[in-house]
DNA sequence: ATTGACCTTCCCACAATGGGAGTCGCCATC
DNA sequence: GATGGCGACTCCCATTGTGGGAAGGTCAAT
């Protein structure tokens, strides 16, 4: 299989495939007499292993990890959950720190009248000494 | 006023201050002789109202056009509202976004004991078919 | 005169993704 | 068999904002 039968077939683009094997994400692909990759259903699983690690805000490194604890047969568990537990906990602080941009900004945004004058409460607290 | 000072007045570091001087968000600093960027009072205004518009998650174009909004005496408010708003409105969006992945991952890691065991509904969701 | 702190420019790195150029392979249709 | 079109190859560039660091010039205090 082509590397763009590959990518139609998992949700990951060519660029991203070539991308993921060159950072060691995934093994280097066999290749045809013309030097095309080839892919197989192992390689597509790896692939939509992936995809859905992204999917969950996982890096690149993370993934990695994620991947080597899927292929290791005595791995425990609660390696696993930790990493899930500290992904969870890093998009929780990001969830906050924009909650906040957001409440000062709707703060603003209140006592702003948003007609055609000048006046702006929003410019003058950017301004704020 | 040296750069350095104008790091430790306004909260934004020296590198930052070249690097946005060089996207143009802030004009060209006069040089002493030795080629030294002088900073004044104003200078130091523009740095922390471009500082606070970080702290709210706009990017430098965005920043840009609330700069230009700021130096225009007829302006209207309501094009700097409008401004806020859509920064919120994307705020929101990207929070939603986070809020399912951390849906998702609290989903999986209930369902995983996290002991010594191979077991992992994590792995298995993220290797399904 | 030396030293240490500070300034200058320039390059590199991060994370993940897309765009595009230039070249070559493969298949089908004429 | 030639041509066209699609796809694959590699390589470079851009993004966004920030930091690190090297190599070299400046300034002030000792």
């Amino acid at each position: 299989m082509n590397i763009g039968q590959a990518a139609r077939a998992t949700g990951v683009s060519a660029k991203m495939i070539r991308w993921y094997e060159q950072q060691g994400l995934i093994p280097q692909a066999t290749r045809s007499e013309a030097n095309y990759r080839n892919y197989d259903e192992t390689d597509l699983h790896r692939l939509r292993f992936i995809r859905r690690s992204r999917d969950l805000g996982f890096t690149i490194r993370q993934i990695g990890d994620l991947l080597a604890l899927w292929n290791d047969r005595g791995r425990s568990s609660a390696d696993v959950k930790k990493m899930a537990s500290e992904q969870i906990h890093s998009l929780r602080a990001r969830i906050i720190e924009l909650e906040e941009m957001v409440q000062s900004l709707t703060h603003l945004a209140e006592n702003c009248q948003g007609d055609g004058r000048p006046d702006c409460p929003i410019l003058d607290s950017l301004a704020a000494e």
